[in-house]
DNA sequence: AGATGGAGTCGTCAATGGAC
DNA sequence: GTCCATTGACGACTCCATCT
C-alpha cells in the first residue's frame, strides 16, 4: 500500500482540518506536446486533437480527485477512531473518579 | 449453471470558481 | 471574457455473493 507520506494519526487530537484535501499536482504524461498553435494540420484534425487532450487531462484529473477523495475519507475515518478511543478512556477515567470520590464521602 | 442485485470503478459531460 | 482545474452526476461495465 503505498500511501503518500501525509499520512493521518498522529494521535493527538487535532481538528477535522488536518483531514483536509491536499493539493498535489498531478502529471500528465507528456503525450500530446502542446503543438497546436502552428500545427499544420487541418482544423478538423486539429479539433479533434484538442478534444483528445482535454477527454485525457479530465480523466486523469478523475483519478485524481477520486484518489485525494478516497485518501479525505480514509482520513476521517481514522479520526473517527482516534475520537472514538479517546472517549472510551475519558468516560472510563469519569468512572474511576467517582467511584474514588464516592468511597471518600462513604 | 444461469439470473439477479449491490458495490466498486471508470470515462465523460457539464457546472463552477479562480487565475490571467 | 477566456482558459484551465476541480468535482458532482450519470451511464456503462465488472466482480462477487446470493438465489433459484
Amino acid at each position: 500500500m503505498a500511501v503518500t507520506g501525509d499520512e493521518t494519526e498522529t494521535g493527538s487530537a487535532g481538528d477535522l482540518s488536518a483531514c483536509q484535501l491536499r493539493n498535489s499536482s498531478s502529471s500528465l504524461p507528456q503525450v500530446f506536446s502542446v503543438t497546436s498553435a502552428h500545427s499544420s494540420k487541418k482544423p478538423a484534425e486539429d479539433a479533434l486533437q484538442k478534444r483528445e487532450l482535454r477527454l485525457m487531462k479530465n480523466r486523469e484529473a478523475a483519478r485524481e480527485c477520486r484518489r485525494k477523495k478516497k485518501e479525505y475519507v480514509k482520513c476521517l475515518e481514522n479520526r473517527v477512531a482516534v475520537l472514538e478511543n479517546q472517549n472510551k478512556t475519558l468516560i472510563e477515567e469519569l468512572r474511576a473518579l467517582k467511584e474514588i470520590y464516592r468511597h471518600k464521602v462513604e
